[in-house]
DNA sequence: AAATATTTGTACGTATGTATG
DNA sequence: GCATACATACGTACAAATATT
């Protein structure tokens, strides 16, 4: 499927941070953003998600200490080879 | 030394919360924060050093990213046995 | 070359929630 | 119940690095 969006719960338990860096880790490993993509930026993840850009960069934040991608301040953020 | 206060460079280039980072670094090496202790709270760090209490808490988080220390919520900052 | 736009980085403040003492 | 301490989340502003016009 194309475009499609899993929505966030904003009254459950699991953060938000945890819950959009889930979306955002699942949209990798299915293939969807593959390797050398650049990521939505912060600010596309706050309008599609309704979260503060704090709550989006810490996703990222998560996902890159996994390895998963790179931030590079300037360009934006990359799915690792 | 006890209670001594290495300062921090407000202007400089080096991000405040690495500097704090740096600081408390330097004191649980020096063996004056020993494996055990806890840390000084959020609190304590932002009166202490004039920071705003997300960069006191950043500085922590990375201390426990290098293993140094260890967070739990509604007890405190510990260094790590 | 220069100005503008985009994108991440840092830092502040505030409020509320959760866990512990 | 109350106080303390970390966790989450919001919003705002400006800086730094890069890309575009």
């Amino acid at each position: 499927m194309h475009g499609d969006l899993v929505s966030i719960d904003y009254e459950g338990k699991t953060p938000l941070w945890r819950q959009l860096a889930d979306i955002l880790r699942a949209q990798i490993e299915s293939g969807e953003l593959p390797p050398g993509r650049r990521m939505p930026s912060e600010t596309t993840l706050v309008q599609t998600y309704q979260v503060a850009r704090g709550t989006a960069a810490k996703a990222l934040d998560a996902l890159e200490r996994e390895g998963l991608v790179e931030r590079v301040q300037g360009r934006g953020t990359f799915v690792t080879e």
